[in-house]
RNA sequence: GGCCCGUUGGUCAAGUGGUUAAGACAUCGCCCUUUCACGGCGGAAUCACGAGUUCGACUCUCGUACGGGUCACCA
């Protein structure tokens, strides 16, 4: 018997489930019948737990790629390690995707649904599709069974790194690829514990290169690794599996985390030995996170802003993030789209060359601004809509006050906001909107007085009349009297200006900031005496569109409620 | 430690051999103003360092430093 018969035989041994043949396969998942230029992407997760930010922003660009391109996006799950896998996982993938705007066009829809001919899309279910490749690899003599344990691949590391060589398993260490096919053949016959390496010809003294889609070309040693191809679960280790996957499912552009350039030689590798032609790599930057003084990658464990739920659970917008991730994505996206506000995002022309290569620290800051200017664009309906939604889930207290009188709650949100030249911008998330509006109902406005108390002290510097108790309940005593429900904003501020000007307040705030002493304060401490016992808040919205909305009964109470209480 | 990637204000960054080195966020000051938010105006603040190449370097080359990544039967 020559080699080649003897490489067929230990591959049917190791695999004798084996039914399909790589050239089978090509057929069965043929090239995509697409447009010329059309991007192929795919977002592949390892079900552990929850989708990470860095998640977020390599999906925005498969997905705008595939876009842009006609192509397709698509999603595959990663199931290769048993031991890490979290239930429920797939699920929060595809619901938070979603909710992103980045749902797949193909793959993995929901646990269990998968859609495109490609499939099956979940790693766990190709277990004969990787076999046949491995088979194919030991009938060339490109794989082979290792016998070696876990503990002598232990003390050939140790040793490796105490003589300071490269560790792993090539060359003199790869105890097993210089196995005869005969002994390695018995060796399987009688039952020994073994994996599957692939037989690499690299050598880490050569240089290899490819094209990066973003960065441009990459120098980088060859492989040498006899890697992993098959665990002992008879499951592909990620390296094989990608290959295989990307391969069969015909992906054209692999997008991920620049964590994966130093194995690249190790797919190069693989590809060519299967005979495949590798898909362009695209390595976009690791979003950071200031540690002290150094940054560091975002961590699950650590940061709670490392996954997608941190901004649902605060209720950020989810148009907010994507739109800051855009910015981080493309450099010159922030420019365009202050030039076009009104612009679907689909517009802008993404470039891959205009994506930084370096690692961007998380701005909350910056996700803050560009959140405030997202909400102020929305309408009131919208907001409504959107601030339900998230109070169903984390304010159920607010949901129900909210939807008991929707009328009421749309004018809430058209504050400043319908109708005006300058819109109110004091909005973040949706977790700010009860701490920013809870004195629109009686119940939270009364808590909130239960619990801190008022809040008069006096309007800040350079205003700072320094109000004594007595003096606020004359203030309030006084407006009483005076105080008319009416529509015109002039003529209500002329009826308040003249109340505090007869208790000796300054109603020219350049005349009081040139004389403070020769006043009691000025109209701003008059009219923050009345904002706090109204809101018990020093900062509002304009406070007689708050008092019209409250109604007068409400208005009379509170001021009467702080006279006796104060 | 080896290898790889990177380095323009506090942050995100424009810039591709000749610029007063854009812009945004944050910050500070002023103005507007019944508070806050908004808005307007202005200020402070950056090319990591050292050699080359060049008439000229933020820009090209090489070193150095610093930061990050990676070296699994994890992905």
């Amino acid at each position: 018997m020559d080699n080649t018969s003897k490489y067929i035989e230990l591959a049917k041994l190791i695999f004798p489930e084996v039914d399909i043949t790589v050239q089978e396969l090509e057929k069965k998942f043929p090239e995509r019948k697409l447009e010329d230029g059309a991007y192929v992407t795919r977002f592949a997760p390892s079900p552990t737990g929850f989708l990470h930010i860095g998640a977020l922003i390599t999906s925005l660009v498969d997905k705008t790629l595939a876009k842009a391109t006609k192509g397709v996006f698509f999603l595959r799950i990663e199931d290769t390690d048993k031991k890490r896998e979290v239930s429920g996982s797939v699920e929060v993938f595809t619901q938070q995707l979603r909710k992103f705007g980045l749902t797949p066009d193909e793959g993995v829809i929901s646990e269990q649904e998968e859609i495109g001919e490609y499939g099956p899309y979940t790693q766990s279910k190709r277990g004969d599709i990787y076999r046949a490749c491995a088979a194919y690899l030991i009938q060339k003599g490109l794989a082979y069974p290792c016998f070696c344990s876990k503990e002598m691949m232990a003390k050939t590391h140790e040793s490796q790194e105490a003589n300071k060589v490269v560790p792993g398993y090539y060359g003199i260490y790869a105890k097993c690829r210089n196995i005869s096919i005969d002994e390695s053949i018995k060796r399987v016959k009688n039952g020994e514990k073994y994996i599957v390496r692939f037989r690499s010809s690299g050598s880490h003294m050569k240089k290899t290169s490819f094209i990066d889609g973003a960065r441009g070309k990459i120098e980088i040693a060859e492989n040498d690794q006899d890697v992993v191809i098959i665990k002992a679960d008879r499951l592909p280790t990620y390296h094989f599996a990608h290959v295989v996957d990307d391969h069969f499912m015909r992906t054209t552009h692999v997008v991920r985390g620049e964590e994966w350039i130093s194995s690249t030689p190790v797919h190069l590798e693989l590809f060519k030995a299967m005979g495949f032609t590798p898909p362009t790599y695209i390595h976009i930057p690791l979003i950071m996170i200031k540690d002290g003084e150094s940054k560091r990658k975002l961590s699950k464990r650590k940061d709670k802003e490392a996954t997608v739920g941190y901004f649902l659970k605060a209720g950020y917008p989810t148009y907010s993030v994507m739109e800051y991730l855009r910015t981080l994505a493309n450099s010159d996206y922030e420019m365009w789209r202050n030039k076009n506000k009104d612009t679907n995002s689909d517009e802008f022309k993404f470039r891959l060359n205009k994506m930084s290569s370096a690692g961007s620290l998380l701005d909350i800051q910056k996700l803050n601004d560009i959140s405030k200017e997202v909400i102020s664009r929305m309408s009131s309906k919208t907001v409504l809509e959107n601030v339900e939604n998230w109070t169903k889930i984390y304010d159920q207290q607010l949901y129900s006050l909210l939807k008991e009188n929707e009328d009421y709650s749309l004018k809430i949100f058209g504050l400043e906001r319908e109708n005006v030249k300058k819109i109110r911008k004091d909005i973040i998330k949706w977790e700010d909107i009860r701490p920013t509006f809870f004195y629109f109902f009686n119940n939270l406005y009364k808590d909130d007085v239960e619990k801190k108390g008022y809040e008069f002290e006096c309007v800040k510097e350079p205003y700072n009349a320094k109000l004594k108790i007595e003096k606020i309940k004359e203030i309030i005593t006084e407006y009483i009297k005076v105080y008319e429900e009416v529509e015109d904003k002039n003529i209500w501020f002329d009826t308040m200006k003249q109340t505090a000007q007869d208790l000796g307040f300054c109603t020219n705030m350049k005349e009081y900031k040139k004389n403070p002493d020769l006043y009691v304060g000025s109209t701003a401490d008059f009219a923050d005496t009345i904002r706090v016992a109204i809101t018990n808040r020093h900062n509002t919205p304009d406070i007689h569109s708050i008092m019209l909305l409250i109604g007068k009964d409400t208005v009379l109470n509170r001021l009467k409620n702080v006279i006796d209480n104060i």
